[in-house]
DNA sequence: GATTATTTGTGTACACCGTCCACAAAAGAT
DNA sequence: ATCTTTTGTGGACGGTGTACACAAATAATC
């Protein structure tokens, strides 16, 4: 098959940049799919949720708007694609954090800096890459849950809930933190994290705690520390 | 000045649900503002902060769309007021909360009472009215403050951070803080219940810790008291 | 290899939105 | 009684998501 064919339309194609976009030298598209799916993260990244258009899309990939239909069923699947990269971008910033704890520490330290780890990377993650993490966690109509088909991991294998479940376990096992503790606790250090990161993200601590955030990160940690 | 005068148009006006509505009797609404943000207040509480549509308001307000900016510069205007009441409703699901506690209680297990009713009101809001809670702390254009012209506070004149400062100020005055720790105590307090209750409203806990939030919020604010 | 079926694009169209502009009616000021 | 300001109406524009019909490219079948 030669991948050369004529053009449908021979009317140039520009980006929203009014920069001559390369028009498809095919009729298909070869991966349109991943095209959206890269537009959309893109879109996310720079303007969270709200930004992630289907229009724009399909501008940025070439294509007519109703083209994206033939690989999403709304612009909500769409969504619904990014925001689930979005959450594995989330899991490789925990591991991220995690990589830099020493690896000499006795077991109940190292426990403790894992579970400190994977509360700086999402803190870190709000803050540098504010626009997927609202996409991430922003509101959606269907609740996002890790299936094959969108994949939530890291490089792990694990997604952030999992990463932080783990790191819980390791308090656990290190007899740090008391069995009978630890059902349910990653829902209470979550809430604590979380509640910052949306706080400072979106919400009206932005301009108070924003600044200081990575001190009051860990302070909020050195709470959830004590008080889990 | 009577207050009858010739309809402009005899057209019949309908809502959106199809029942007729009756025409304003007068060209001058009367009091547009006021219902329009009454409509955009229903229109949070059934729907969060992307209901607030300002083509809805005016539909229920039984005027054409543009009348609306007469009164709010732009569809975020409206939702900025809407917002505004959204929190002194949060102020004063606090204050009942604060009501309900025993009036013959030491001074430190009064402050202790105090903070976990003001946690209490906050996660019940979100619960009860979690169209509005998402509106009062969605994302928006500009972050809210508490101005003269949108009032924020409820019954008591204080708005929910202030509440919250007020609870933890007794906590300090009862010996149970000790007074450095004070400063920025709301932002922690505030991040660990505004976490929970986001998670829950429209993150991923809705199904998870949804049914038990009574109890998981009451177990957060254990470890909010535990670890300030 | 020619014909058919299936996938994946395009084009047109609709309803809805926020918002701009010109105009008209009501109310207030002079 | 006239003029000015406020507050409503009407029409229009560009943007969105999405439904429907059609066309081109590929895959399947005889």
């Amino acid at each position: 098959m030669d991948a050369v064919h004529i053009i449908p339309s021979m009317t140039q194609v520009f980006n929203r940049y009014g920069i001559v976009t390369s028009p498809r030298s095919t009729y298909r598209h070869g991966d349109l799919r991943r095209a959206l799916l890269d537009a959309g993260i893109e879109l996310a990244r720079a303007g969270g949720p709200g930004a992630v258009v289907l229009r724009e899309a399909t501008r940025r990939a070439g294509v007519a708007p109703n083209a994206a239909y033939r690989h999403f069923a709304s612009r909500e699947a769409l969504l619904q694609a990014v925001r689930a990269d979005a959450l594995s971008a989330v899991a490789r910033a925990m591991e991220a954090e995690l990589a830099h704890i020493p690896g000499n520490l006795p077991a109940a330290d190292l426990a403790r800096a894992s579970v400190r780890a994977v509360g700086t990377g999402y803190l870190r993650f709000a803050m540098e890459e504010t626009g997927l993490f609202r996409t991430a966690f922003g509101p959606s109509d269907k609740l996002i849950q890790a299936t094959p088909e969108l994949p939530t991991a890291g490089n792990s294998g694990l997604n952030p809930f999992e990463l932080l479940g783990a790191a819980l376990d390791e308090l656990v096992a290190a007899g740090v933190m008391p069995p009978e503790r630890r059902p349910g606790a990653e829902f209470l250090a979550w809430s604590a994290v979380h509640g910052l990161a949306m706080l400072v993200v979106d919400g009206p601590l932005a301009s108070v705690a924003g600044p200081q955030m990575a001190q009051v990160g860990q302070r909020l940690l050195d709470m959830v520390e004590k008080g889990l």
